[in-house]
DNA sequence: ATGAAAGCGCTAACAT
DNA sequence: ATGTTAGCGCTTTCAT
């Protein structure tokens, strides 16, 4: 069955238009293309004209199907967020080294976050889920392509993951607060109904709530304060708070971006920290040793490390166990307490 | 010509081995494997079965092949810095648009540096590479392969590429601490002769240089810092020359991460910053603006987002022009001078 | 040195 | 509903 083809055909000439037009095999023409010493100069440059010709472009995925190469996709909300962009560092550290290829794919749209796990999901030999909780369907769906996933900063019955400990890591800051005499303490996370579902925020306040019972402290709900993740907001929603009539003593923040907003709506308002004002956050990123912010650490590059360890078992021996792996918590004392 | 072929074979199963197994055709076993509804359901559970007792796993590369999927490669040093970061995030966001897939490769050490150029390079329809400057060498390599490339904040003359002028944004920081009245103003930057031939923060110095000599400030070249690119590096440096007998009273860091090192020193020395240190960074980066550091501004996202234009549109419409893009900078001035 | 041909493993059009 | 077959475009023996 023929297909009808146009004289001037537009279709990308491939290896074989190549040899054709130089009057060579297509073995010959591969030669060339990967600089194999064994080709006559003559023929060589034949071969290059015909290419030039052409306008002759090599396909990467045939390439790389002939020669079996594997890619592991990353899939990550927010990518550009210090905490997100450390794991992914350890990801691709683990993967580098494994021969495999890292295929990023950032999501910050519903519609992206579609894609990232429906069609991305199996251009990829595997794939890690970062700080993304998976909807039941969506683990379904993945289990259905039989698709090798491993989870990380979020964690799902199904799938092996690897993450913290949110809710005590919500205890130690607050109870690091405690210790220091404060009893007047804020928090300050994620919105509850983030478009993400992300659900960190919410175990780490779980965590500030537990130390505060634990010590007698009654909470106020007023000073449990929460917005759209990220600086900007962070900020805006602290200066209120400080500004009020009865301000914490001490806030919490349930990540170190965050944090960094408290500070600045601190200097805004010029409060010294941590004298007026002492502020905890959550991660350890970068960020936090410059600014001496006192905070929860959590081995970011290691959890990627980690997750890519999973990954490659699941891969390449059909490891399919979904393990929990649960990484140390450390409060780490700086200047903001 | 039959090769031998073990009884037990290793070789991983295909979906022709499922099929026979499952005593259908490779198409339903396809259709299955796509959720296509078409297909009973008895026929999909003996599908289900075969491909359960095989292990069977489709690969991806022989999907992409079939489907014709496309790859961007995005090579770039230490791309967990923010400026190289927020970068990738402007690529991914084009890319994504255009329906590539976005591979990432990151450099630290010269041998990734040879597989990014190389293999890599080859494994994508295209190639974007960030901050990394190539030598003629890997210049010729990449062109004799004819790989689309565009370079991003780096230039050669035979790429296109995508740059800001280094030199003039030197003039723009040090003129305006000049115009603050400072006379004794320090440069810091990387090293002159690092491992990866970064050559940005020596344009940046050239600018200071030219500063102060238009207005007649002769130049001390103990003022003159280099060090390791990164925060903890500069704050070293800038610690010990904030504590010798004759300060700068200002100074002009190549990076912004390398004024928050800086910025750590004065801290650490009790300096008062802008009173008895001012600091100008470059690059502009998230934190720039929430430590209130005066900065010379760079489109960083839209450089990633005009690389990527460029590269596609070589790789779309075969346009090799090797134009030059030239990003605007701005003075920002914060809290810091 | 180089041509011919056999994969690589999948998708999709076609036929039944 | 499902089997068959023709690509997808390259790499790599194997022969010559």
């Amino acid at each position: 069955m023929e297909r009808l083809r146009a004289p001037h055909s537009r279709r990308t000439p491939t290896i074989r238009d190549v040899a054709r037009l130089a009057g060579v095999g297509v073995g010959t023409v591969s030669r060339v293309l990967n600089g194999s010493p064994a080709v006559s100069e003559e023929t060589q440059s034949r071969v290059r004209g015909a290419i030039e010709a052409l306008g002759y472009r090599r396909s990467a995925a045939a390439r790389n199907l002939s020669l079996g190469t594997r890619a592991i996709g990353v899939v990550a909300p927010f990518f550009t967020s210090p905490s997100v962009v450390e794991r992914v560092r350890g990801v691709s550290e683990r993967l580098a080294g494994a021969g495999y290829d890292l295929m990023l794919f950032d999501v910050e749209t519903p519609k992206q976050r579609r894609s990232a796990l429906g069609d991305f999901a199996r251009r990829v030999d595997g794939l890690i889920v970062i700080s993304l909780p998976l909807s039941d369907d969506e683990v379904a769906g993945l289990r259905r392509d039989d698709q090798p996933v491993v989870l990380v900063d979020v964690s799902h019955p199904e799938l092996p993951h690897v993450v913290i400990d949110n809710t005590r890591g919500g205890e130690l800051a607050t109870e690091h607060l405690i210790a220091k005499g404060h009893r007047r303490i804020g928090f300050l996370g994620d919105s509850t109904t983030n478009a993400f579902g992300f659900t960190s925020s919410e175990l780490r306040r779980r965590g500030y709530r537990n130390a505060l019972e634990r010590h007698g402290i009654a909470r106020d709900s007023d000073l449990e304060l929460h917005g759209r993740f990220g600086r900007a907001e962070a900020r805006a929603l602290a200066h209120v708070i400080l500004d009020s009539p009865e301000p914490p003593s001490a806030i919490f923040a349930a990540s170190d971006m965050q944090a960094i907003g408290v500070l600045e709506a601190a200097d805004a308002l010029g409060l010294r920290v941590p004298d007026e004002l002492a502020v905890v956050g959550f991660d350890d990123i970068e960020m936090a040793a410059a600014l001496g912010l006192t905070t929860v650490r959590q081995p970011l590059h290691d959890t990627g490390l980690h997750g890519a360890e999973l990954l490659l078992r699941a891969v390449e021996r059909g490891d399919r166990r979904t393990v929990e792996e649960l990484e140390p918590l450390a409060l780490v004392e700086r200047r903001t307490t």
